[in-house]
DNA sequence: TGATCATATACTCACGCCGAGCATATGAGG
DNA sequence: CCTCATATGCTCGGCGTGAGTATATGATCA
C-alpha cells in the first residue's frame, strides 16, 4: 500500500469546524504546496510586551506589519527549526534563543495577496523568547507592542474601552444575522461563543483565549485581514468599521495571536518566563514581566511566596539600589528546578497504586 | 522586501535542541517538499486504549503498523484537516469526530524509508477520538494496543518490568558514553535527562511526557526506528538488542507518542474524555476510560464528587443494571459546561484590579 | 540632618480544594 | 435468605492559596 502515489479528488466529510471561509478556484497543483516558517519573537522592554515585526515601507505593495519568515528548504535547512533561526536571523540580525512550534495553518485564502488567491503556502507558526538584553541586538526591524495588534487584550489599566465601545456591539449585531456556509454538526450558537470568547454576560475573560477571540472578530468580519480575503463586511456596519488593532500580513496576525495565548498558558506550567529575563533580576522586576504578559495585575506578597517557595529562584547576594525605596535583593533562576519537579500542579492527579 | 525570493544557502546558527541526527547528503530541490497528514485514532474498547493502525501485510517491503495518512493536495483538500478526513475515511471507512492538530515534523532522515534517504516530507501529525460505538464500524485497519508499541507507559499492573530490566540498564549504559555531534549551548547531562524522563532515583513518573521518552530511546539507539534511521546502536548492547515496543514505519510511532502525551495532558484540563464515551454512561465507566487513557488508579469517591460537582455530567434517569453489583445510575455529558466555565483550574490566578 | 515616603520583606489567618477513609444503599447470585 | 460486589454518600484533615496586616530599610527633600 502506498497511498503517496494515490492523490485523488475525493468527497467531502461532514466540516466540523465553524469556519466560513469562501473558496477560490485553486490554479497551482497539487505538488506546489510551499512551506512558510513564521516567528512570532516575544520580548518585553520596559515592562511592556512586544514582538519582532518587519515593518513595511509606507506606500509599498503589501500593507501592514510583517512576522519575520521564510520558506522552508530543505537542502539548506537541517530542520525546520534551524531553518527558522536562519530567517531571523538574516532578516533581523537576532540569534534566537528558546524557540517552540506553535501550529500549522493551512486554509486558503487565508495567506493570499490580494490578487493571487491560489498561492498555497502551509504557515508552521514558531514561538521565540528573548531576553531583553539580547532585544536590543536589533539590526532591522522593530518591536512593537503586542497590544497594538490586540487593544482588546491589554486589561493592564482594567476592562478596555474598545471592548464595549467597538467590539461587543458588532459583535452582537453579527450575532443576529444568519449563518451562511457553516456546516458543523452541532454547532455552538454564536452568542454563546461571543459570551465565552469575551466573557461578557456573566462569563470571565479567560487571557489565554487570544487566538479564539481574534478568529471569532475574524469570522464576523470586524478585522482588516477578514475582508483583505475576501470575507463580506457586517452588513449594518459596512464602510463606518474602525480598525480593530494594527492589521498584518498574511495570516501573521493569526500566528501573533497564537504565540501570545502560548506564553500566557505557558509560564503558568513551565518557567518559561525566565527566557525573557536578565539573569539577575529583582522579584518585582519578575512580576512586572509576568504581568506585561498575563495582563492583570497579582498579588505581590503571595506572588513572591509562589516563586521562592518553588524553589524558582535563588538570591544572588547582591542588591538593586534606586528603587525608590528599600533596597531589592536581586535574584536568579534555578535552572535545577526543572531537574526537580516534573510540572508544577496537575489536575487530575494518580495515586501510587 | 520579498523574503520568498530570497532562497539561497546560508551558515548555520547554533543549534538548541540536543539532536544528534545524521544527516543525509539531500537529493531533491528546494520546491519538492511533500507535506504528509498523519492521524493518531484513539479510542478505549473494553478499558483498553488503543490506536487505529494500518497492518503491514508480512514480507511486504516496509515494516510495522503505519498510522493512516497521506499526502496534503491543494487541489483536493479544502484544509488541512479536511484532507486527514478523506484520507482516513478512505483508508478505514471511519468518519472522525474530534480532531486536533499535534505538530509538525520536518527532521531529514526521520521521515525516509531504507534506500531513500532523500525524500522529504513533512508531517503534520493530528489527533483523533472515537468513541467505542463507532470505533466498531471500521473497514480497514485494526484497531491495536498503545501500550504494545510503548510498554513501558502501561503503568495499570504497577510499574512495569520492562523499565528495571531492559530499559534502565541500557540507559545508564548510554548516558556513561561521550555524545557525539550534540551542541547545544547548555547542553542538560544524559543523566539528569534520563532521571526526568522516566522518574528514576527520586524522580516522579510523568505520564504526560511520553513523548520526550520515546525521544531519548531514539536518542540513545534502543528503538528500533533509530537504527533504521541509520543511527548506531549502543555498542555495548549490539546485536543483543531486544524490541523495545512494536516500532511502526516513518515516524509514526513518534507522532503516536505526541498523541498520547496530549490526550493524556488534555483530559485534565478539557471535557474531550466525553469523545471517547457513548452518550450514556456510568460513573464507574467513565472512570475507567480516564484510567485507560491516564494509566495509574483513581480515587473511586473523589473522582465521582470531582466530576459531579464540575457540572461535567448530569443523570439520565435510568439505571444500568447486571454490574454485578447495586445498579448504577446512567449519566450523560453536559455539554453546558463549555459554555459555563472558561477552563477548570488555571496556576496564577489574577486579581480583578 | 531628620521627617516622610516608597518600596521590600515577613508573618498570619481563613477558606476551599482535594486526598483519604468510613459508612450505607441496593441489587445479583447462590 | 444470606452473602457479596458494586454504587453511593458523608466526613475529616492537610495543604495550597487568596488576602490582609505589620515591619525593615533606604531614597528623597525640606
Amino acid at each position: 500500500m502506498n497511498p503517496e502515489a494515490n492523490i485523488k479528488r475525493r468527497f467531502r466529510t461532514q466540516e466540523l469546524d465553524a469556519d466560513e471561509i469562501q473558496e477560490p478556484a485553486p490554479r497551482s497543483d497539487a505538488a506546489g504546496v510551499e512551506i512558510g516558517l513564521n516567528a512570532a519573537i516575544v520580548a518585553v522592554i520596559d515592562d511592556e510586551p512586544v514582538a519582532l515585526v518587519i515593518r513595511e515601507a509606507e506606500g509599498a505593495t503589501g500593507q501592514g506589519d510583517m512576522l519575520p519568515f521564510g520558506p522552508f528548504s530543505p537542502i539548506a535547512h537541517r530542520t525546520l527549526e534551524s531553518g527558522l533561526r536562519s530567517w531571523v536571523a538574516e532578516q533581523t540580525g537576532l540569534g534566537l534563543g528558546y524557540v517552540e512550534q506553535l501550529y500549522t495553518f493551512g486554509d486558503r485564502g487565508r495567506h493570499a495577496e490580494p490578487g493571487d488567491q491560489s498561492l498555497h503556502v502551509v504557515s508552521i507558526g514558531y514561538l521565540a523568547l528573548t531576553e531583553t538584553g539580547h532585544a536590543r541586538d536589533l539590526q532591522h526591524g522593530a518591536w512593537r507592542s503586542w497590544y497594538q495588534y490586540f487593544p482588546w487584550e491589554d486589561w493592564r489599566k482594567g476592562r478596555p474601552e474598545i471592548l464595549a465601545a467597538e467590539i461587543e456591539p458588532r459583535l452582537r449585531d453579527w450575532a443576529q444575522r444568519p449563518a451562511l456556509r457553516s456546516a458543523p454538526v452541532r454547532p455552538v450558537p454564536r452568542e454563546d461563543r461571543i459570551r465565552i470568547c469575551f466573557g461578557i454576560d456573566g462569563g470571565t475573560w479567560d487571557e489565554e483565549k487570544v487566538l479564539d477571540r481574534f478568529e471569532l472578530l475574524y469570522e464576523a468580519g470586524l478585522v482588516d485581514e477578514a475582508r483583505r480575503d475576501g470575507r463580506e463586511a457586517s452588513s449594518a456596519w459596512t464602510g463606518a468599521l474602525p480598525r480593530l488593532g494594527v492589521s498584518m500580513q498574511f495570516d501573521h496576525r493569526r500566528i501573533l495571536a497564537t504565540a501570545i495565548g502560548r506564553v500566557r498558558a505557558k509560564i503558568k506550567y513551565r518557567p518559561v518566563i525566565f527566557e525573557l529575563m536578565p539573569d539577575d533580576f529583582t522579584l518585582f522586576e519578575l512580576q512586572k514581566t509576568v504581568e506585561a504578559i498575563l495582563g492583570p495585575h497579582l498579588h505581590k506578597q503571595n506572588f513572591r511566596r509562589l516563586v521562592e517557595s518553588a524553589g524558582l529562584v535563588e538570591p544572588t547576594g547582591d542588591v538593586k539600589t534606586q528603587t525608590g525605596g528599600r533596597p531589592a535583593k536581586l535574584f536568579r533562576f534555578r535552572r535545577e528546578v526543572v531537574l526537580e519537579r516534573p510540572a508544577p500542579g496537575v489536575r487530575v492527579k494518580a495515586i501510587r497504586s
